[in-house]
DNA sequence: GTTTTTTGTGAAGACATGTTGAAGAGAAAA
DNA sequence: TTTTCTCTTCAACATGTCTTCACAAAAAAC
């Protein structure tokens, strides 16, 4: 059985939670502020915890920051506050999901339900992604994020890893510049499409004998097709 | 403008809902018992419930049941009481949120829109597309853009690829010069009604044996026939 | 059957897009 | 701080695509 802690200062937004929670299957301690969540975590074992961020005597992202550092626990963060800083603040620290009040009792434990599956998967030896992808002589080492062609190492930078990889794990599937971009270099980038042609273009060199396995999608973008 | 419908026995609550819902820019429809409730739901659309729990005729949690049956509206519960046993039933039915009584009409509201969002987004980011669509030996991979006939990938470009998707998404539908322009090239293109002849020309080249699929409507346009 | 209207087609210029190398800005490492 | 590496932008170039046009062919109207 799971153990989750709820920690806000509002009885009425613990209760709800804890109602739910209990139903499905969860075990719920409460708490009402930031520093006695952090106590409880010294001295017990948690699956998760749900939190607020605005609450008395420490406050949400402290009380994570201060978690974090004893144990590694999974953190979904409760806010009335919509503004991205938060989000990238909180992301920041560690924070798992991210939940804007009012939410709906069903929204939050799908979250809770899914960042507990997350977790797990990732703890127990049973990943999704495998070590290695093949295409080939074209292999991708995911942990060591070492790229080979035909046995040989390629260096490949950082944008070009992470553009090789984004493609292979979304291949066969046209991709737009502006997916890749939001996707690959993050929403909050506002630069030229073009950028990604030039990435293209190095990392195609850089994969040689394989560069076909990226084609260009006239007019849309591009895509790795095997 | 949405459309709800308010279900409650006690007027004075549904004066009050309606009162804001109204203010909030809803049409705001109202039924004094779940089996009212029910019915209207037969003969109506509504975009969002908010629904009591006690009521004569017909309890909430009934009420909610019957209506699931019918259509896949959203509901909001409203209870006084706080009993695990009501959430949990309710939770089961497939509720979307949950507002117990004594509630802020501004909470409520606030728990509307974001049920209202989420119903919206998750109907709109999931229609059934499928990944392919076969029209004997002429298959459209939608993901990666790619067009076979009898197995054979063939070469469109971009516009004659959009051509083709938009044809083959109204199929059986006679489609005017004007709206496949409109459509396909944007609202903003001012050139020549024939440039789609020529690329149905193209199109219907690429097409090989597949070409008579796109028929001529003589003083009208084309259409996709299956 | 002839004329008129509409559509089909091939060719060519205009246009748009992708590729590429180079260079400077920026970030990270020394 | 300096050095090195990476990222981004830019512009020239090559290539592919779109649009237009003129004429042929077909269908409809007379």
């Amino acid at each position: 059985m799971y153990r989750l802690l709820v920690v806000d200062d509002e009885a009425k937004i613990r209760e709800v939670i804890k109602e739910y929670s209990e139903f499905n299957g969860y075990d719920v301690t409460e708490a009402e502020d930031g520093m006695t969540a952090v106590g409880l975590c010294k001295l017990n074992d948690y699956d998760l915890i749900i939190m607020d961020i605005m609450m008395p005597k420490l406050d949400g992202f402290s009380a994570c920051k201060e978690i974090k550092k004893i144990k590694d626990i999974p953190i979904i963060m409760l806010s009335a506050r919509t503004e991205e800083y938060d989000k990238l603040f909180g992301f920041e620290l560690g924070i798992d999901d991210y939940v804007v009040k009012p939410f709906s009792p069903k929204e939050l434990m799908a979250r809770v339900q899914a960042v507990l599956a997350r977790h797990n998967s990732a703890a127990s030896s049973a990943p999704e992604t495998p070590e290695e992808m093949e295409f080939g002589g074209l292999v991708i080492n995911i942990a060591g994020r070492i790229v080979t062609v035909d046995g040989e190492k390629i260096d490949l930078t950082p944008k070009e890893y992470d553009l090789l990889f984004y493609l292979v794990e979304n291949k066969n599937i046209a991709l737009s510049r502006d997916k890749l971009l939001s996707d690959i270099w993050g929403y909050d980038f506002f630069g030229d499409d073009r950028t990604i042609d030039t990435h293209i273009k190095n990392l195609r060199n850089a994969l040689g004998p394989y560069r076909d396995y990226i084609v260009t999608i006239r007019g849309v973008g591009y895509k790795f097709e095997i």
